[in-house]
DNA sequence: CAATCCCCTATGCA
DNA sequence: ATGCATAGGGGAT
């Protein structure tokens, strides 16, 4: 019965050019008419439908078709703010995408920008990832946590990183020693799951948010970053009084329980409609 | 050509 | 304990 009410859900078509544009992949290009992207060791092709194939056939809910948007849409639609983004973007996801690529994505996205990101991404997967070939056209896997563990901070240093190359090395040796079980975040309450994130260097709040939101299933998460607090500031400035420019930590946790309080459960799913939203109305590029 | 701007974190000091 | 200022690639503008 359950499987049933599933399949008869009415479900809105993925977009996938305002899903993958949108802040939360960089090593994704159209070719013709299909997406590909780079998913930790697969590639992906994606159609504009949203359907999937891959070179390794890994499965992979990446545009979280299996959440119920319904539910989620009318969870969210507390105002006429998070209305509008809805409806302006009916189709955006949340991606769920491989955590040790989204753990490195975030860290090198401290201090930087979306062109230079994307750089410093290629530069390591070109540098320490695999050549393959898929669909005629040649690909560099994301290396794995095992190989970034064993690089030098100087050959990672050469991928235009600078100081993060640190950051880089110790993130890879956390995720791939013995101990740490990455998918055992995915089954963690949000906050236990944090926690176990910003023991990473280089991951502070925001960054363990983006991580948490794009590849371990924590739909609460809600990254505040320059642009959320002034999405905030424009939008919301009676609902969270925004005090001061700079956020500490503390204030952070106040806030992000504000948030959910006010937008629910899949807060994460309301942060990026309006995050997508404003970027758009100035324009900003995305890849 | 210098100055400034970028999706932040870690650190040191008050 | 908490707040505040600041350093830290490098590329684009």
């Amino acid at each position: 019965m359950k499987k049933l009410l599933y399949d008869m859900q009415v479900k809105q078509p993925i977009d996938v050019e305002n899903s993958i544009n949108s802040g939360q992949v960089f090593l994704w290009k159209k070719n013709d008419k299909y997406w590909y992207g780079i998913n930790g060791q697969d590639v992906l092709q994606v159609d504009e439908y949203g359907k999937i194939k891959s070179l390794k056939n890994y499965k992979t809910d990446f545009f979280r078709n299996k959440d119920n948007f319904d539910k989620i849409i009318k969870s969210i639609s507390k105002d006429k703010i998070v209305k509008n983004a809805v409806k302006k973007y009916p189709g955006l996801r949340i991606t769920k995408q491989d955590p040790f690529q989204c753990i490195i994505s975030f860290i090198i996205s401290s201090n930087s920008n979306i062109q230079k990101i994307k750089n410093n991404l290629e530069n390591i997967s070109k540098r320490f990832g695999e050549r393959i070939e898929y669909k005629d056209q040649e690909f560099f896997l994301f290396p794995n946590a095992r190989i970034l563990s064993k690089a030098s901070i100087n050959e990672i240093k050469k991928c235009g990183v600078g100081y993060r190359a640190e950051f880089i090395k110790e993130a890879a040796k956390i995720i791939s020693s013995e101990k740490f079980k990455i998918e055992n975040l995915k089954t963690d309450s949000y906050s236990d799951a944090k926690k176990k994130m910003c023991i990473i260097p280089g991951i502070g709040n925001k960054v363990a948010d983006c991580i948490l939101l794009f590849s371990l299933d924590k739909l609460e998460a809600f990254p505040l970053d320059r642009w959320m607090i002034r999405i905030l500031e424009k939008y919301y400035s009676k609902k969270f009084q925004l005090n001061t420019k700079t956020i500490t930590e503390k204030q952070y946790e106040i806030l992000h329980k504000k948030i959910v309080d006010y937008f629910g459960p899949y807060a994460g799913y309301a942060q990026q409609f309006l995050f997508k939203m404003e970027r758009e109305n100035y324009r900003k590029k995305w890849l």
